[in-house]
DNA sequence: GTCTATACAACGATAGAC
DNA sequence: GTCTATCGTTGTATAGAC
């Protein structure tokens, strides 16, 4: 599949999962009418990411939230709790995304060579396609609360694990040769974080999520000892 | 050669760099008596770096700062101009050591897998020894000004650089097949990386640096079509 | 060379008008 | 639902005593 019509799938359901964000959050957001309040979350999410990720949450002040999402200070605390709980929202609302792209597309594949493409081909396109969040994610995760961590920690062992289990099942049917699967799988996380971390590189040296998904899987084929057919 | 063996050897070198930083930093440092300048220098900049590698340097307060390396407000500022020129000071601290230790120990080696395995443990081993550094840099470049960036991202290609070369090397001699060096070292690259980047996880399945280097090394040679011989 | 005391700006958060 | 005005706190940085 390529980059493009990924995208397109994506959109749509995209929407469905804002709205669901919205009405499980109705305890700490103050905002009863629910076209406005979608709106103007996302609005906040969007910018908030964009100057955490220029210099940091803890460094973005809320009065320049407030100033490139349009709210004022008092407008901005009808939708949000505190400048910790903002961080959350964000935290929750792309692990959503996450958890279930990754699921729903991954079930109906068997073999473990299709699937394993699949799957990162998945995580790149939807690393791609939301960039700013897997930053984010990526590079805020040191300073959450204990409680936080936890669960950055499960979502990073999530992927993994999602990895791990494909190369194990290769490994059991003999598609596979692998002496760590595990230690196999990590690498290959590495491997894919390196797209959203280090994109200024890849689009100097013009290289396409395509090509970057190529060059990974036909590494991960070499190393697992997977004949080579193109 | 073994970590171990590493660690001892460059203890030595160290304090001769450390000597040549404090000597070039006269303009800023307030400090005559350069034996208490460089012992106490180097308490700020580990208190430094523990501090921010926990909450990050723009959440780390010159309080805390001072509380944990054993200075007053007034102290510490016998030692820096201010907070940003604190950071350039670790920046270049770790840069050059960085710098000397690649360069120095590579000169001689010329055969290319021999070179590429030297590289691989070399640079694991040094971002071992200096995790909180190497953490440090990755994690806050993005929060320099427009020069610090610049520089920090140079510092980046000429590790990148160095692989690449190797490789290249390695093709011409027909010692490896790669149909992309230079993504093959930026690949290769974010490998290196993750062994400082999320040390927790290698640390909890107990993965030595060695058993790591290992791995990399084997992962390379199967992509490079190097015939395996262990 | 190191300390205490203090200046002043910017922060997150809230109250109350509209 | 959104605004302005204001609170108390904490940040970096400096002055002057020792």
């Amino acid at each position: 599949m390529l980059y493009k019509e990924f995208k397109k799938n994506m959109t749509l359901s995209l929407e469905a999962i804002c709205l669901d964000i919205f009405n499980d959050d109705e305890n700490s957001i103050k905002i009863k009418n629910q076209k406005i309040g979608v709106k103007k979350l996302g609005k906040i999410i969007d910018a908030a990411l964009k100057l955490s990720n220029e210099k940091g949450f803890h460094a973005m002040s809320l009065r320049e939230l407030c100033k490139e999402s349009g709210l004022s200070m008092g407008g901005l605390y009808a939708y949000i709790e505190s400048k910790d709980e903002l961080l959350n929202v964000i935290q929750d609302h792309g692990r959503r995304i996450l958890l279930k792209t990754m699921t729903e597309n991954l079930t109906n594949i068997n073999d473990p060579l299709e699937k394993l493409e699949a799957a990162i081909r998945l995580h790149l396109y939807l690393s791609e396609m939301m960039q700013a969040w897997f930053f984010f994610s990526y590079m805020e995760t040191r300073f959450f609360n204990k409680e936080e961590k936890k669960t950055a920690k499960n979502s990073e062992l999530f992927t993994e694990k999602i990895f791990h289990d494909i190369l194990n099942e290769g490994c059991f049917h003999g598609v596979f040769t692998l002496e760590d699967p595990l230690l196999t799988a990590s690498v290959l996380k590495a491997m894919l974080q390196d797209w959203y971390l280090k994109r200024w590189k890849y689009q100097e040296r013009d290289i396409s999520v395509e090509k970057y998904a190529e060059v990974i899987i036909s590494w991960i084929k070499a190393f697992a000892g997977v004949k080579l057919d193109n």
